[in-house]
DNA sequence: AGCGCCTGTTACGATCTGTCACAAAATCGC
DNA sequence: GCGATTTTGTGACAGATCGTAACAGGCGCT
């Protein structure tokens, strides 16, 4: 069900030693150098690390590549909550079970740490608690701008966030070459939208100059500013006097 | 502007010690004793404990009552990104700011702690980092939830879904009353609809016979599992098959 | 190179939710 | 207690997005 095309040998070329700048900044990477130790799997494209409602036995890093976490609902709809790229981990705050199947998207690969493994050397060493802790209000913070989106953005505005977002992760993202390498109906199935509705503002984007096609799975950020003006980016703020809450 | 008022009087005598049961279960609680130290302060319905976009200083515990965090995008459109009851502690994850204004719904009383003694004191408890990992994991998982219940759910489902979560986060809620001290408006903003949807589908659903109107904040589950199947509870699963995620 | 499949695009009617208007009910303040 | 304000409920209508369907184009395979 899941052909592949040849889009994985777009990725690669440009792809970073295994993590953004972004990831890397302000901390110390033990995590990093803990799942380093680890031996590299690979997988296809379509190719599920995990399975929802399976049992969580392992946390992931993601090498190089990309997946997605798909979660499907009884009656079949499917939501995508989120896409990993190079430096991801995933599984930091899993329970007893998977809540979502994480596949590749394309080629990918990655290491894995049982969780068990995982939590003695999180135990073991001090700065690996604090680190995972970072990382996962960092996913929160991720997932609240998403519950944002979804809550009251429109479709355009969707599309605009969602590729400003890849933008970012993106080294260059900005004013360059925007990788996507998901289907539309991936993108439908993050966006809350349908794969009708994410290619008619696509085209509508075209058309207005802010975007530019760059083969089906990429595209060119021709007007940054008015794509984040429609993305509604709240600046998080002009609200700057220094009303504080009442000091106890 | 924060009157200290009198609210403290109004203190609910039926209020439990501060926890529901749900909370507290397998965990040792110290983050609780932490803030029981602290001075409890009053707010009245409609004020703030904290400003979307004011620097993050503080982390709070709810004593009793019930707040909203609401974010504001710059061109006036509101989310409600979660409400809190009692025991519930927020700004565990926050970065710099306050990504939303937190404010009380009903009378509430609350704790607080600097986030500088809240880190002093994870930093010197062993407990405390886990705990603290704990309730951020829960908290995303809630979050996750959302964005399922945003992204793929219509009107209906919506309501469903909001009106089990919080009989569940209620003692007694599956069958008995359940206390909406929100608005419609704030209940249309948390659920990603209009207050006049909210409105209709809470008619629809008390025709249904699936719930009844117990004063205009309170109502009444009477078929919960009628309810429940319309909110779309995905079991979490009977995918039981133990399909490894291939071993390494 | 030619063929076929899959993904993506475009069109159009259907549907759900939003918008606007107004009435009823509850709450607040004096 | 009483009027004013706020909140909630309801209906008619509009609009955005959906769902179906037909078509186009790229990519892989032979």
């Amino acid at each position: 069900m899941y052909t592949q095309s040849s889009l994985s040998r777009r990725l690669s070329p440009q792809a970073p030693s295994g993590l953004f700048a972004k990831e890397l900044l302000g901390r110390d990477c033990s995590l990093e150098k803990l799942f380093a130790e680890q031996p590299v799997e690979s997988l296809d494209p379509g190719e599920a690390a995990v399975w929802q409602g399976d049992r969580a036995q392992h946390v992931f890093q993601v090498v190089t590549g990309a997946m997605r976490t798909v979660r499907i609902l009884s009656d079949g709809r499917r939501v995508i909550t989120g896409f990993l790229f190079a430096g991801d981990i995933v599984g930091i705050s899993f329970r007893d079970r998977y809540p979502t199947t994480i596949e590749a998207i394309a080629p990918t690969r990655l290491r894995r740490l049982t969780r068990q493994r995982f939590e003695d050397e999180v135990a073991r060493h001090p700065g690996l608690g604090p680190e995972r802790f970072e990382r996962l209000a960092d996913e929160m913070s991720a997932t609240q701008d998403q519950v944002v989106l979804l809550a009251r953005k429109n479709a355009e505005e969707r599309v605009a966030s969602f590729l400003l977002s890849l933008a970012r992760r993106q080294p260059g993202g900005d004013e360059g070459t925007v990788e996507l390498p998901m289907t539309r109906l991936d993108m439908a199935d993050y966006l809350g939208l349908t794969i009708e509705t994410v290619s008619r503002i696509m085209t509508r984007l075209t058309r207005n100059g802010m975007i530019a096609p760059a083969g089906r799975h990429a595209i060119v950020v021709r007007r940054p500013a008015a794509l984040a003006a429609l993305a509604l980016e709240d600046d998080e703020d002009e609200i700057d006097d220094e009303r504080l809450a009442r000091a106890a």
